[in-house]
RNA sequence: GGCCGCUUAGCUCAGUUGGUAGAGCGUCCGGUUUACAUCCGGCAGGUCAGGGGUCCGAGUCCCUUAGCGGCCACCA
């Protein structure tokens, strides 16, 4: 044996020796209650990053189960990542001068799916360095076709049971990403910005967006604000930027008397209140900015309006229209200036902006036809799950958060406009309904955009539109045909794809191949999903909703959530601050089994998880520590020492082996409660100070070799098994050097049974 | 604005039925020619954020103040 402990020469061995004795995979014929745990699946795309060594928690687990005799699987997968793959794919189109837009739907998919192959295979490559003893002949990819059938069927018996609609609403629409976002995948910004005080007839109406003023519907005060009470109801004559409007005002309680002057402009097409507003006053709702950011004044182009307009105020609109919001603003904000519109401006507002969480670009409130679902009745099964405890949440706080998610949850928008994803299975009749918008790529590759009558009426057939398809925006009420493939000849499919957490949130059912497969019966519910608390709402709590909807059944038992891997300070890594940790690089140069432990050890559930070199160095030395004792053990059976039961104990001896004993209940217990750290602590603690420097130091000078040497053997070996779920190489290596000397009968540490704690 | 955490040795943090303050790293002193210098022995270092309360007894339970962090909702 060398002196020292080279991770390098044993780590790839090791693993392979593994997988070749099938070890990942679960051991059917054992009697014992099946345990099982599904990896979060990580981007197929992504690398490994400091994150993902976190699922070391749940190889802990699964090693340990396994090693307890349970038929035990660890399932891998991939996700196809929605939108932050595609946002990947554009980028690289950019490089090379081209954008979305100069492909049909269809191909772009396919151009995204070959990007994302090629790019994909790293991670589990670096999986496998940590040691992670997953079930790889069970591995699953997001878009695989078994998965994408059982989101198809889902999606289907959610329309069947009425838990699907469409409608209009106002979203969160990401200008430069072109999609929807759902309320969870936004951000808010603080940010300065001018409010400006606009007269509006003998009111004054405080804004920062005054360029929805085009399209207001109503002005509204509170119903016990006196300065307006003889106004509701009324309709009044109001000078603007393009003309006399007619308004009327209304009251309602959410008005804020105390903002502004008290009465505010009601915009239902750009304003989520407002919406609300507009809806329980039956107000019109009348866009003006479109998908793209800009200004859309066709409504007023196109209308009868352009003969009555003064010339001065025609000009203003021909100068807003198509331009993006924020040079509308100012423009207009000069023009009511010259107006004498403007009573005054704060410029030291400060406000929330929503924000894209990927593009960092404004989101623009628009109200598009999306598809939801009714949450509502599938939330009301999760909330009791775990209030009748059928699902434990460690630690415990999260519950709290759940409650208050989940009890005040909102309707889910499920639709993106983006390609990259599961399409909704749904084909529109073109008969049927003649005023869908598409857009589309001819066969001389020119963008066309119209509805299906007018294109149709230009010529074009429906093989061309449906091949060259960008996409497509049926009306709410449209009809449709749930269907994954054409029902007919005139048909054409929906272009918008579900929400990633859509599908990742039947992760559970679409692993084990729900519904009739052996792996489902036999693995489903799954013993406990750990992942870092931030997707709770994202996708926990969806999978909650989603098992239980489709199986009357939780999908797991236990919730574990970890924290974030910071720096040695506890600041969260990022490329910015230059304090990224790559993960591979440490288990490259301490060795995985260091910054397994590392990651474990000394951190308490509720708080970051601090890494640094130096602690991950202290971890390395422990398994070296290791590897010495086994070193030492060895070097005594070739200097003579024989095992053998039949010995007369020492005092030294029996505290040893009643440490032992200690030490296996309390590994036991501590593992049950999920309390990996003092896990880690107890038997780091055991072995260097009770085994190494006390017990091991006191026998050099003793005479009755075989008796030490038989005790060392048994303590030593109980606490490999106990370590091995936390340091797999290093244990296992020293496992292998006692299977050549004959000191161990089990061939293989990674299934050796388990210690037992005598009680 | 609503909710939830955190504050313990120089640093990072444990301390889960309330019973004499702990670990790792670091500092300093000393040691070791065969298990390990990726080692061993030892010293120093804390009025457990401030204040109040319950209790025979509080780092631990309750109230309160301050600072830091997180989640949710975001009113023009």
């Amino acid at each position: 044996m060398d002196k020292a402990f080279l991770h390098q020469e044993y780590e790839q061995k090791l693993y392979a020796l593994w997988d070749k004795h099938h070890t990942f995979q679960p051991n059917m014929k054992n009697k014992k209650p099946p345990f099982s745990i599904l990896l979060p699946p990580p981007n197929a795309n992504a690398s490994l990053h400091a994150g993902h060594a976190m699922f070391v928690i749940e190889d802990i687990l699964i090693r340990w189960k396994r090693m307890q005799g349970h038929p035990t699987v660890w399932i891998p997968g991939t996700d196809h990542a929605g939108y932050e793959s595609q946002y990947v794919y554009e980028k690289h189109l950019a490089k090379q001068g081209k954008s979305r837009f100069d492909f049909d739907r269809e191909t772009l998919y396919n151009d995204i799916y070959s990007f994302v192959q090629q790019n994909s295979g790293l991670i589990e490559e670096q999986l496998k360095l940590l040691g992670f003893s997953l079930d790889w002949s069970r591995k699953t990819f997001m878009l695989d076709d078994h998965v994408v059938s059982t989101v198809y069927d889902t999606f289907a018996k959610m329309v069947k049971d009425g838990l699907v609609y469409r409608d209009h609403y106002i979203v969160n629409f990401c200008p430069k990403c072109g999609t929807t976002f759902a309320d969870l995948e936004v951000k808010h910004e603080e940010r300065k910005d001018p409010l400006y005080y606009i007269k509006y007839g003998p009111f004054v109406v405080a804004t920062v967006r005054p360029e929805t003023k085009f399209r207001d519907a109503a002005l509204a005060a509170n119903p016990k604000d006196k300065r307006y009470k003889d106004w509701i109801g009324k309709t009044i004559e109001v000078q603007g930027v393009l003309g006399m409007v007619k308004m009327t005002v209304i009251a309602d309680e959410e008005v804020d008397p105390e903002f502004g002057t008290g009465i505010m402009k009601v915009t239902p097409a750009h304003d989520a209140h407002d919406f609300a507003l507009g809806r329980r006053y039956n107000l019109p709702v009348t866009p003006i900015i479109d998908t793209h950011g800009k200004m859309d004044f066709s409504w007023f182009l196109q209308s009868e309006k352009t003969k009555s307009t003064e010339p001065k105020h025609l000009e203003r609109v021909q100068k807003y229209h198509n331009k993006s919001v924020r040079d509308v603003r100012a423009l207009m904000v000069e023009d009511m200036k010259a107006d004498g519109l403007i009573e005054k401006v704060d410029e030291n507002y400060t406000h929330n902006v929503t924000v894209c969480y990927k593009s960092g670009h404004d989101i623009e409130p628009l109200v598009l036809p999306n598809w939801f679902v009714r949450m509502k009745p599938l939330a009301k099964p999760a909330i009791e799950a775990v209030k009748k405890k059928r699902i434990q949440f460690v630690p415990k706080r999260f519950e709290k958060q759940y409650y208050q998610w989940m009890e005040h949850i909102l309707d889910w928008p499920i639709s993106r406009q983006i390609v990259w994803g599961i399409r909704i299975p749904v084909w529109y009749s073109v008969q049927e309904n003649p005023n869908i918008q598409v857009t589309f790529l001819d066969s001389e590759h020119i963008r066309v955009t119209g509805t299906v009558q007018e294109v149709l009426n230009q010529g074009y057939v429906l093989e061309e539109i449906q091949k060259g398809l960008q996409s497509l925006r049926a009306p709410v009420d449209a009809t449709y045909v749930v269907s994954d493939k054409a029902p007919g000849p005139d048909y054409l499919p929906e272009t918008d794809t579900f929400d990633t957490w859509f599908s990742s949130g039947q992760w559970p059912l679409t692993t084990l191949h729900y519904p009739e497969s052996k792996d489902f019966k036999m693995f489903y519910p799954t013993a406990v999903l750990d992942t870092m608390w931030d997707i709770l709402f994202f996708w926990v709590a969806r999978m909650i909703m989603f098992g239980l909807y489709l199986t009357k059944d939780v999908p797991f038992k236990a919730v574990y959530l970890h924290s974030m891997v910071t720096d040695e300070k506890g600041q969260k890594m990022s490329k910015s601050k230059g304090n990224v940790i790559n993960p591979i690089d440490i288990a490259h140069e301490f060795g995985a089994d260091a910054l397994r432990i590392a990651l474990v050890a000394g951190c308490a559930p509720e708080n970051p998880i601090a890494l640094s070199k130096e602690k991950v160095k202290g971890y390395r030395n422990f398994g070296n520590k290791l590897w010495n004792i086994g070193r030492f053990i060895v070097m005594m059976k070739e200097q003579g020492a024989e095992n053998s039961t039949d010995q007369v104990l020492t005092k030294d001896d029996q505290s040893l082996l009643t440490g032992v004993q200690l030490l296996t209940k309390q590994t036991q217990k501590y593992l049950d409660e999920y309390r990996f750290s003092d896990a880690a602590l107890g038997l780091y603690d055991f072995v260097w100070n009770t085994l190494a420097n006390t017990y091991l130091e006191h026998t050099k000078s003793r005479e009755d070799k075989d008796c030490v040497f038989s005790t060392l053997l048994l303590a030593f070996t109980s606490c490999l098994k106990l370590i091995h779920p936390f340091m797999p190489f290093v244990t296992e290596a020293i496992w292998q050097e006692f299977v050549k000397e004959k000191l161990v009968d089990d061939p293989l540490l990674i299934t050796a049974a388990w210690p037992r704690a005598e009680h």
